[in-house]
DNA sequence: TCTGGGGTCCTAGGACCC
DNA sequence: TCTGGGGTCCTAGGACCC
């Protein structure tokens, strides 16, 4: 069989690009997206900030010591959730084999594409010069026989990159990548490989597959593929990927807090926000986790339940984690709370037998309504109303999908 | 006056059933 | 009464990704 030809698309500091483009006094400015107020962390620097040394993850006032003159803007979950569709919808054009990775990164599977538009390097000129025309917007793509080489590929040149891995060059140019480059290979993973003195990508694909085997369990062989540059895991096209598996919310809260009562109207904001995912979703869990943080922030723990029956009402979800929370003597101050609820099955829409029941699900099907178009917490629960904190979270997760990605999604 | 949030997958050990 | 093994479900925790 012919090999693939596989596209990876990154957006260029995603959502700062965003910023700059929506806003022209930000262009060509340092500036930071952050999460909303409170304590929160840089989600997106531009390049002008990070060539002064801002980095994602940094509190403000870290990236402000690195870049004093950096302009902090609060980021506008619509705009990235509407950019991202309209970009995705973009790639739709060159192939219908489009997977979205994150809200800023795509593959695409051009393989059955290239007769029509000549080559994959085309379509990466079409596909670059319509989003710079349309948003403003630059962004970096490899091309490879697969998905790994072509993810690898597309951080080869940043930004505004086009990387191209030939199937012949893939030794040659894996001989010397360092196997952090690789996207599975995280910190943890490169120490234990470095401390077997592998390091890079050439020599983990010639590592006797026995000796990663022993060490990693069944990812030793993983392993060993992706050194070599072997992956044949497919491009999953929108509405074909898997079940969602968990939905969860959590949040540090804007300080420590220690009032049980306090701690309780947070859980059942955070429960709301579950709850409310979960039934758009169209899907209930019968596991429920709740997370908690400490005030040192290092210590923390987390713990699940597993029920006998399936839910998805805030006040299920609410009642379920506040059960587990009674389980603990809490040690310290919360610095952060969390809830997800998991081994989730699809609903079947059918009405509550008794009428209590419905007028329990139509009012919670009302309030859902309300918060889908204007914001997760516009109406929520009376008792929450006196609470200063805010559970809402303010930028988008990576993990997010366009609209009808996932099999199970709103509406 | 530090250090976000939402996911997936994997492992290990224990309970329980056949 | 004693023995082993497989399978499934559960909890807890860690690594990884964006």
């Amino acid at each position: 069989m012919l090999h693939r030809t596989v596209m990876h698309i990154d957006m260029n500091a995603f959502f700062a690009s965003v910023e700059q483009a929506a806003n022209p006094e930000l262009s060509g400015k340092p500036i930071a997206v952050v999460g909303g107020h409170g304590r929160t962390v840089i989600t997106t620097s531009s390049y002008e900030a990070r060539a002064k040394g801002v980095k994602t993850g940094m509190a403000i006032w870290e990236g402000k010591r690195a870049c004093p003159e950096l302009i902090i803007v609060v980021g506008d979950n619509r705009k990235y959730t509407y950019t991202s569709t309209k970009i995705n919808e973009i790639f739709q054009d060159y192939t219908p084999d489009v997977e979205a990775f994150s809200i800023d990164e795509s593959w695409l599977d051009v393989t059955h594409s290239l007769s029509i538009f000549g080559s994959a390097e085309n379509i990466a000129y079409l596909i670059k010069s319509r989003i710079k025309h349309l948003f403003d917007i630059t962004c970096s793509i490899g091309i490879a026989p697969n998905k790994l080489l072509a993810k690898l590929a597309s951080d080869m040149h940043k930004p505004d990159g086009l990387t191209i891995i030939e199937p012949d060059n893939v030794s040659s140019i894996l001989e010397q990548m360092p196997i952090n480059e690789l996207c599975g290979i995280g910190k943890k993973m490169q120490r234990h490989l470095n401390m077997m003195s592998i390091y890079t990508c050439g020599e983990l694909g010639r590592c006797d597959e026995a000796r990663l085997t022993r060490k990693f369990g069944i990812v030793g062989r993983r392993l060993k593929e992706m050194g070599q540059g072997k992956d044949t895991t497919p491009v999953v096209p929108f509405g074909k990927e898997d079940d969602v598996k968990s939905v969860g919310h959590s949040s540090t809260l804007e300080r420590d807090i220690d009032d049980p009562a306090e701690i309780r109207r947070f859980l059942l904001q955070l429960s709301e926000m579950v709850g409310s995912r979960a039934r758009r979703y169209n899907v209930s869990g019968k596991t429920i986790h709740l997370y908690v943080r400490y005030a040192d922030f290092f210590s923390s723990w987390g713990k699940q339940t597993t029920l006998k029956q399936y839910i998805n009402l805030s006040d299920d979800i609410y009642r379920t984690a506040l059960s587990i929370l009674n389980t603990v003597e809490l040690e310290q101050p919360v610095r952060l709370l969390g809830i997800s609820l998991s081994n989730l099955k699809h609903q079947a829409e059918q009405l509550p037998l008794f009428e209590e029941e419905r007028r329990k699900l139509f009012a919670t099907q009302a309030m859902d309504s309300i918060n889908d178009r204007f914001g997760s917490m516009a109406v929520t629960f009376g008792s929450l109303l006196p609470g200063k904190e805010k559970a809402g979270s303010h930028v988008i997760p990576p993990s997010w999908r366009p609209e009808g990605v996932k099999n199970i999604d709103v509406k």
